[in-house]
DNA sequence: GCTGAAACGGTCATGAC
DNA sequence: GTCATGACCGTTTCAGC
């Protein structure tokens, strides 16, 4: 992982459509040679995916939020992180310091879909007790990828 | 922005080097009908970009904060805004509703560059007060996407 | 939106350093 | 071990329908 991986890997995050030949030309090497070092990075785990970043509002989705949670006592902590894992609507999920457990961001159709997935919490078990914020502007934001179908 | 376009979108979010074969494999469309649903979609934003999600700690960024930000009473929003869009640690930026101002989500490669961070906002007086939350694992995150140049 | 042909680019074997 | 060259072949792209 050296300086001109490291450049491939910022050119590629900015297209990752273009070809060997061009990402080439920016690091002195031959497409090949970068080809190669893509293939590394990929394998090693440095580059996950190659994806798209999606407009959430073009998806049905206008709605992000921010969700502080405090698992209850009794959750199964691991139960919740696989549950997490498994619901499309959760775009990220930290286990972050300070007094809340962890923090969600969630992208949904409506308000009435961000109420009804705290209702799944609930329902689970999940929650002591929650902190919802809405994202009302982005000025930078990664926007939506879509993991499974959603 | 049909059923298919979606079903495209989920296709390129998992891995968009597939074939325009491979997806009209999926959605029952020949290649070249592919490859047209695609430019509309990039031309009309639904896709931003086609990027990589790299891994924040194999590019040396293995802090994720989270900081909360409230602007101080005579700081100028719009210049908070662009500075937020120009630093490549930002990764995310939202207004939000509640009691903060702002959400932060930033990469660093260390507990030092999170307090850099932070006096630097301080230092630009946007900051009437902060609080920060740092990320102890990430059961779902979509990792990194370099803007910039780093 | 499909078909077919042409241009392009990714891939891999080979050899140099 | 890393990289460049060049030929092969799958893929994208575009014209015509």
């Amino acid at each position: 992982m050296d300086r001109i991986d490291h450049k491939i890997i910022t050119l590629l995050a900015e297209d990752c459509r273009r070809s060997l030949a061009d990402i080439g030309a920016g690091v002195n090497l031959s497409p090949s040679a970068v080809n190669e070092r893509i293939r590394r990075l990929t394998a090693s785990g440095a580059i996950r995916r190659f994806t798209v970043e999606a407009d959430p509002e073009a998806l049905g989705l206008p709605v992000t939020a921010f969700i502080w949670v405090a698992l209850a006592p009794d959750s199964d902590e691991a139960a919740f992180r696989s549950f997490a894992q498994t619901r499309p609507e959760i775009s990220e999920c930290h286990h972050v310091t300070g007094p809340w457990s962890y923090l969600l961001k969630i992208h949904s159709p409506s308000l009435a879909g961000i109420e009804a997935f705290l209702s799944t919490l609930k329902e689970r078990r999940f929650l002591a007790r929650s902190e919802t914020m809405i994202a009302l502007s982005s000025p930078v934001d990664p926007g939506f990828s879509p993991r499974g179908d959603l």
